[in-house]
DNA sequence: TAATCAATAATTGCATGCAGTTTCGTATAA
DNA sequence: TTATACGAAACTGCATGCAATTATTGATTA
């Protein structure tokens, strides 16, 4: 839907050239997705420090791009910015993770409204498939399935085709995920699961005052308790491998 | 309240060095500044080229700021950033311009949630003098107008001390200013300021149903109907010139 | 030993340069 | 006159270098 706007010259010209839209972003995405997955990941733990060189290096780019992931990062709150002294994993402070919450119930609450009854088999479909990975993913609760849980959610915002508000969900899940990689207990995904599934029904029956009662119990729930884990630390170099090669950036 | 978070290590810094808290934030701010400014005046007008060049030029710092403040725009929705060929300002679409109205109508009644039976006198009397200032503009019912009312909203979502909500209150008023400037029809302002005021007064009392309605009333009111305006054509230099002495920023 | 301070190393802030892409202007051909 | 092709100018994408700021280490002193 609210894909990519594009102007009247660039249509002809798209047209004429007859390209399949290959969308070569920025060498700066890469490198986005690559710290973003690592944070949400919590290989990279909160409260880390994260140089340009390092992660340049590590990443096989230049300061620039880093410094350009790093900003948007920041933007979205999973890390923080501090003049002179860089960059470093974001630390939610209890009070930010209960505004950050319920900016998202808030949030999705449209979310439901828009979509209550106006899901394509298709789509319905889709949701089903994501649930499932999820419960696949149940056992090995780890970050995983905190990540697997946030699909969810920002898969049906971007059903909504409203461009802005799957940008702002797709931002309060990441911040959500690093709360609860902080705050939240081990074991909430079961519940979380069969929740997503109650909820997909209601969307599907067009019951919207169910639906929306369930998103927000659902996210209620979800408000966790103080759990105190200290910081990690270990070499960048070696964290950042992984995401570096699924991200097919060289490591020199 | 959520002013700046402080941690301990800078408290204590900014107590030995008694320094007056300067604030020497990245000099890509006032670029940024400047060119916000600028377009939500209206004296760039949608659909306008925004060269790094012509603007580092004007504004007296190199590309890489006017890039940084770029970037930083074009994640709020005011400009258009497209691979290879450049910024220019954001031509919103109506569906768009639905869909912001949408998100925003749902973040306001959060912000009225937040703020209803709790405001000081203190807030209330900053928030009757934002409506003054309204008044005063009322005649002179350009993009000066428009702005001031967005005012309002953002000191709102300020009051709330929720610092997720009102970044993304003033994200949704930046870019309403921007469609407003594009497809509102020219006076709409004093019905607004009535509004606003009666908003206030319900907030005080503490009707929380009254409130929420006033505001969702409201920015139903600020549906506007198409109303073209064609793209506007000038020189950069000239236009930016009053914004770069605003910003404290020298053009050679 | 603990605290203070100076010198050095590490890191960010920013400007600039070069390569690759797009855009513009002109000439040539239909 | 319109369309096409080609070369030049303009502009962006990115890396790198230098100055400024911050962090660290070791020496000095109470």
């Amino acid at each position: 839907m609210g894909a990519d706007r594009i102007s009247p010259e660039q249509a002809i010209k798209v047209k004429m050239d007859q390209r399949p839209l290959i969308k070569k972003g920025s060498r700066a995405q890469p490198v986005y997705h690559a710290l973003r997955s690592a944070i949400l990941d919590q290989a990279l733990r909160p409260g880390m420090k994260l140089p340009e060189d390092t992660i340049g290096e590590q990443l096989g780019v230049s300061r620039t791009l880093v410094r350009e992931a790093l900003k948007q990062l920041a933007l979205e709150g999973l890390i923080e910015l501090r003049p002179n002294r860089g960059a470093s994993v974001a630390y939610p402070s209890l009070d930010e993770a209960r505004d950050v919450f319920e900016v998202r119930r808030t949030l999705e609450r449209l979310v439901v409204q828009s979509l209550v009854g106006r899901l394509s088999v298709a789509q319905i479909a889709q949701l089903e498939a994501c649930i499932q990975n999820e419960d696949d993913a149940r056992d090995r609760n780890g970050p995983e399935s905190i990540r697997l849980a946030g699909d969810f959610h920002t898969i049906l915002s971007e059903m909504t085709g409203n461009a802005l508000l799957d940008r702002y969900v797709r931002e309060v899940c990441s911040r959500c995920s690093l709360i609860l990689a902080l705050y939240g207990r081990p074991h909430s995904s079961e519940c979380a699961v069969n929740e997503h599934r109650q909820l997909v029904h209601a969307l599907r029956q067009g019951d919207a005052d169910k639906a929306m009662a369930l998103m927000d119990r659902h996210l209620e729930d979800v408000a966790a308790r103080a759990d105190l884990s200290p910081r990690g630390s270990g070499d960048i170099r070696d964290l950042l491998a992984p995401y570096a090669l699924k991200q097919g950036l060289a490591n020199r």
